[in-house]
DNA sequence: ACAATTAAAGAATGATTGTTCTTTAATTAG
DNA sequence: CTAATTAAAGAACAATCATTCTTTAATTGT
C-alpha cells in the first residue's frame, strides 16, 4: 500500500561509492552525489540517512563487491605465489582508466585520525586483508613454495605494508611501470634458499 | 612609510602547516586557519594569496623545515644502514603525540588525482626522497655494508614504497609496535649473503 | 473506489564555505 | 608635522554546504 521505489538501491550506492573513491569524502558534495546517483536529494536521505551514513554504506558496498572480486581473482590462481601476485595485480585493474588507488587506504589517510567509526572500518578491512595474506603464506609454506624459515605474522605485515605503498603510488605516480619491480622485490623475500 | 607587520610570517605558516598536516586540505577551513595562525583573515589573503596558495606555501615550508630535520637525523648516523633506519625512525617522532602521517603522502592521496600543480609537488618530494635513498644505498654498497648484487634503482623504489606504507600506517593503525618488524624485514634485503 | 502510505519533485532551510570591502590604526619618508 | 602607505579589525559578500519542508504522484490492502 505504498509507492514503489523507482531507483535501484545497489546501483545508486555503486555510483556513490565510485564518486567517493575518486574524490574522497570531504571533496564530494551532496549535490554531486545527487547528480551521479541519479536519485533525488530527499530520496537519498530517506534511503541512506545522511552523508556520513551514506559513506559508511559505500564502504560496505566496496567490501562486498570490489573486495569479493579481489578474492575471486586470488582464487583463480593455482599457486600460493600466483595468488599473492593477484592481490597486487588487482589494484591495477581498478586504476587503469582513472588513478583512484584503494578506497580503504584513501579513507584511512583522509579520515582515520578524526573519525573513529570509520577508522574502525579501515582497521577491520586491513585486518581481513592480512588474514588472507597470512593464509596464503601458510599454504605456500606447506606446499614448499616459500621458505620455511620466514615468520608468518611478520611477513604478512611486511607484504601488506608493501601493498599499501603500491596502492598509494597508483594515485600519485605517473610512472606506473616502476611499480612492478617493487612487487617482485617484495615477493623475493618469500623465496626458498 | 608603512605600518609594520605584527605577526611572524614563518610562525603563521608553521601553524597553517600543522593544521593541514593533521586535518588535510579540504577538511581545513579558512576560519580554522584564522584561529590557529592567529592572523586576521584579510592579512592571510594579503600575505599568502588564497587557501590554495597558502597550502602550497605550507608544503614548501614542510620541505624546508621537516624535510631538513629529516636529513639532519640521517646525517647524524655513521653507517649507511643507520642512516636508512633514521629515515624510517624519523616518521615516528612526528607521530608521537598525534597520528598525522606524512604531509606529502597525505596530500598525494587526497589531491594528486584532481590537482596537477600539487601532484607535481608531491612527485618532486618523492623523487628527492628516492634520490637520498639511492645515495645511501650506493654508499653502503661501497662501504661493504650492503650486498653488491642488489640493483640500486629497484631497491631504492622498494625501500621508498615500504616507507610510504609505514607513513600511511602511522595514521591508520593503533598498534604501532607492529611497524618495527616491517622495517627490519624491509632492510633485510640489503644484507650481505 | 477509496484511504493509507510512501516515493518523487522542487523549493527552501540555516549554516558554513572562501573571499573581499570598508574603516581605523600605525609607521615612516619628506 | 604631515601625507602617503600599509597593516589590522570587523563586517559583509555571494556561493556552496548538508539537510529538510511541502506538495504531488504512484501504489496497494481493504
Amino acid at each position: 500500500m505504498a509507492r514503489k521505489r523507482e531507483f535501484d538501491e545497489n546501483e545508486a550506492l555503486k555510483q556513490a561509492m565510485q564518486l567517493f573513491w575518486v574524490q574522497g569524502y570531504e571533496k564530494t558534495s551532496m549535490e554531486e552525489l545527487v547528480n551521479c546517483m541519479g536519485v533525488h536529494r530527499k530520496s537519498i536521505y530517506d534511503t541512506f540517512g545522511n552523508k556520513h551514513e551514506l559513506f559508511i554504506k559505500a564502504l560496505e558496498y566496496y567490501k562486498t563487491t570490489i573486495g569479493q572480486q579481489l578474492l575471486q581473482q586470488v582464487e583463480n590462481e593455482k599457486t600460493a605465489l600466483g595468488k599473492i601476485k593477484a592481490l597486487f595485480d588487482y589494484a591495477w585493474i581498478n586504476n587503469k582508466e582513472q588513478a583512484k588507488g584503494c578506497l580503504i587506504v584513501n579513507t584511512g589517510v583522509e579520515l582515520s585520525p578524526h573519525d573513529e567509526a570509520i577508522a574502525q572500518i579501515v582497521r577491520l578491512n586491513f585486518f581481513e586483508t592480512e588474514r588472507v595474506i597470512y593464509q596464503l603464506l601458510q599454504q605456500g609454506q606447506i606446499a614448499g613454495e616459500f621458505s620455511s624459515t620466514i615468520d608468518l605474522s611478520t611477513t604478512t605485515q611486511f607484504i601488506h605494508n608493501s601493498l599499501i605503498g603500491i596502492r598509494v603510488q597508483l594515485k600519485t605516480t605517473d610512472e606506473k611501470e616502476k611499480l612492478q619491480p617493487i612487487i617482485d622485490m617484495t615477493l623475493s623475500v618469500l623465496k626458498n634458499a
